[in-house]
DNA sequence: GACCAGGCACATC
DNA sequence: GATGTGCATGGT
């Protein structure tokens, strides 16, 4: 078992099944996606929210919308003039590429929709891994910065290592297991907000029994 | 007021 | 390939 296994089985002991990606649908995934870019969940949920009150949750009626419109009612999620180009961007990409449906480009293979995804304007790896995983539920392992720290930290992997670095080294650990990588990236998160902020408090960290002999890696 | 949050694109060297 | 910068709101 490697300790990335351990490392699972300690995190759901204490904190159990976190159900992401919170969202009614597919489409609601995608959008959370773009607009949590580097943003609090508090303030995409606000977004959502305005999103859902003008029924704008679904890909018929965003579609009519412009993207003035759309920026104004997403600005809580920050960025939002980015965010309602990058919106507008994965709209357009859809109707072109797959005639608007979802359906038709969740038909590729993990890898082919890996790099579909990435082709867009304004979606980098960690938003089109979180679109792969919790809006298509297919197995890719979902890097951002908790899960760099968190993995640095304990020494898992060196402090330089790159986005692609950090998702092979968590692929070659694990069993290629859509549920177990749902699971696991969302229980990252939650370790990270309690434990693993830039500020470590690696106290009462349900990780401490793993930190390096050394100490946590506190210059990340 | 400073610092941070479930990134990404683009310019420049 | 590495490094720096703009994008922006709301909570602590």
């Amino acid at each position: 078992m490697s300790e990335l296994n351990d490392a699972y089985e300690q995190l759901f002991q204490a904190y159990g099944p976190q159900h992401w990606w919170p969202g009614d649908s597919p489409f609601e995934i995608i959008i959370g996606a773009i607009l949590t870019q580097n943003t609090n969940w508090k303030n995409v949920e606000r977004a959502l929210n305005q999103l859902r009150e003008a029924d704008l949750l679904s890909l018929s009626s965003l579609r009519k919308t412009s993207v003035e419109e759309l920026a104004e009612l997403i600005r809580s999620a920050g960025y939002y003039r980015q965010k309602a180009k990058r919106l507008h961007n994965f709209l357009h990409f859809l109707d072109e590429c797959y005639e608007g449906s979802l359906e038709l480009l969740f038909d590729n293979s993990v890898d082919e929709l890996r790099m579909e995804l990435l082709s867009i304007n304004g979606i980098g790896p960690e938003t089109a891994d979180s679109i792969v995983l919790y809006a298509a539920n297919m197995p890719t392992f979902v890097i951002d910065a908790y899960t760099a720290r968190v993995f640095v930290r304990h020494g898992w992997i060196d402090a330089d290592a790159r986005y692609d670095d950090l998702k092979q080294y968590a692929e070659s650990q694990l069993p290629r297991d859509m549920q177990l990588f749902n699971e696991f990236h969302a229980l990252i998160v939650q370790v990270g907000k309690k434990h693993c902020r830039k500020s470590p408090d690696c106290e009462n960290c349900p990780l401490s029994s793993m930190l390096p002999s050394a100490g946590p890696y506190l210059d990340f």
